[in-house]
DNA sequence: AAACGACCCAACCGCACCTAA
DNA sequence: TTTAGGTGCGGTTGGGTCGTT
C-alpha cells in the first residue's frame, strides 16, 4: 500500500506554467510568505496546482535572485569538484553557488558539463552488453541497458572516470599508475609488478611508494593505504563531524541535511584550489592529454574485466578492513573510492 | 521546405527524511 | 513509540528548439 497522494492528481493543473499562474503565485509569496504549508499555499491563492508544484516553481524560478544560464568558469570548477567529491547532491552544490538552483546545476552537469569532462563515452556501443543474437530474448534481456545495476551505475561510473582522469593525469603515484596498490587478488598484480609483493597480507612500502610523498594509513591493522597528503579533499574540512556516519569520507545520503559546507572559509577555498586548477585543464585545456588518459581509462577498464567475475577480489575493498571510518579523510583515488562504487562498477561492466 | 535526430530544460514523480501529534 | 502529513531531494520525462540531411 502506497502513501495518499499529496493532492488530488485529477483536479490539478501540470504542465508549464502561466505568466498569470507565476504572477499569482509570486505576489502571494512576496507579501505574504509561504506560511510554511505548500500544500495549502494553491488554494489560498486559488491555483489549480499541486503545492510541491508551486513549490518548485517558487525556488526554481520565480524566487528573487535566480541566475539561469551563463555559467561561468569558476563555477563550471566547482561544479565539477564537488561532484567528484560528493556525487549529485546537487543542493549542496547549489548551496555554492549563489543564484544557481539544484534543478539548474543538474541540467547543466547532465547537458554540458558531464560531455565536457568525460567526452562520448567510448564503452556505449550496445554490442557491449546486448547479445549478440537479437533475435533471442533470453539474452538479450540479460544484459540489457535498462538493467537496474546499470541504472545505479551511471553516476559511480561518471565519478570513477573522473577520478581516473585527475589521477591518471596528474599523479603518477596513483592507484592506477601504481600496481603494488592494486588488491592482492588482483590477477594482474604480480604480474606487472612482481617484486613488490612482501608479505601476503600486506602492501609494504615499494620504491615507488618511498619515492612518493605519500604517508600511509592502518586502516585494519593489517593493510596500508597510501594517503596523499598533498591532495586535499576539500569537503574534508566541513564534513568531518558527518563522517562516522559516511562512507569512504563522504557523507551517506541520509545526512544531506546536517551537511554545510561555507566557501568562504579559507581552508576551503585554499583546499580547493588544487583540484579546481587541475579541473580547469581538464575543462578547458591540455586536451593533447586525452589520448593517453583514454588508454589509461580503458587499461583500468580491463583489469577490472580480467577479475572476470571473481567477487572475492571487488569485495576486496569492503573486506578488508576499509570502512568509513578508516577512510575518512583520505584523498587519494583508491581511498576515497567507495567499495559499493567499485562493486557497482564492476556490475556496470558485467563482471 | 520537410523530416529527422540531438539537445536542452522545466516540470513531474516517487522516495526518504523530518516533525508534530 | 507510532503514525501521518509536509518537505526536500535526485532521477526521469516530455515537449520545445536547434541543427543537419
Amino acid at each position: 500500500m502506497g502513501r495518499a497522494p499529496c493532492c488530488d492528481k485529477a483536479n490539478v493543473k501540470k504542465g508549464p506554467w502561466s505568466p498569470e499562474e507565476d504572477a499569482k503565485l509570486k505576489a502571494y509569496i512576496e507579501e505574504h510568505g509561504t506560511g510554511g504549508n505548500w500544500i495549502a499555499l494553491p488554494q489560498k491563492i486559488g491555483l489549480k496546482r499541486c503545492g510541491k508544484s508551486c513549490r518548485l516553481r517558487w525556488l526554481n524560478y520565480l524566487r528573487p535572485n535566480i541566475k539561469h544560464g551563463g555559467f561561468s568558469e569558476q563555477e563550471d570548477q566547482i561544479i565539477c569538484s564537488l561532484y567528484i567529491s560528493i556525487g549529485s547532491r546537487w543542493s549542496i552544490i547549489a548551496a555554492q553557488l549563489p543564484g544557481r538552483t539544484d534543478n539548474d546545476i543538474k541540467n547543466y552537469w547532465n547537458t554540458r558539463l558531464k560531455k565536457k569532462l568525460l567526452g562520448k563515452r567510448r564503452d556505449s556501443p550496445p554490442s557491449r552488453r546486448l547479445s549478440i543474437n537479437q533475435d533471442t530474448n533470453e539474452e538479450t534481456n540479460r544484459i540489457s541497458p535498462d538493467t537496474s545495476s546499470q541504472a545505479l551505475s551511471t553516476s559511480a561510473l561518471e565519478r570513477m572516470q573522473l577520478h581516473m582522469q585527475l589521477q591518471g593525469l596528474y599523479n603518477p603515484f596513483s592507484f592506477y599508475n601504481n600496481p603494488a596498490l592494486w588488491p592482492k587478488f588482483h590477477p594482474l598484480r604480480d604480474k606487472v609488478f612482481p617484486i613488490q609483493q612482501t608479505d601476503a597480507n600486506t602492501i609494504a612500502a615499494t620504491p615507488v611508494q618511498q619515492a612518493s610523498d605519500a604517508t600511509m594509513i592502518e586502516p585494519s591493522g593489517q593493510n596500508l593505504l597510501p594517503v596523499k597528503p598533498n591532495m586535499p579533499n576539500p569537503m574534508n574540512a566541513y564534513m568531518h563531524e558527518d563522517l562516522n556516519r559516511s562512507t569512504l569520507g563522504f557523507p551517506s545520503p541520509s545526512s544531506s541535511r546536517t551537511l554545510s559546507m561555507d566557501n568562504s572559509n579559507p581552508n576551503f577555498n585554499a583546499a580547493a584550489v588544487g583540484l579546481q586548477d587541475e579541473l580547469h585543464d581538464l575543462l578547458y585545456g591540455k586536451n593533447e592529454c586525452f589520448g593517453r588518459q583514454e588508454e589509461q581509462q580503458q587499461t583500468a577498464l580491463d583489469c577490472f574485466k580480467d577479475m572476470n567475475g571473481d567477487k572475492e577480489s571487488m569485495n576486496w575493498w569492503a573486506t578488508n578492513g576499509f570502512d568509513d571510518k578508516s577512510l575518512a579523510g583520505t584523498w587519494d583515488f583508491a581511498s576515497n573510492l567507495q567499495p559499493d562504487l567499485l562493486q557497482e562498477y564492476g556490475l556496470g561492466y558485467d563482471l
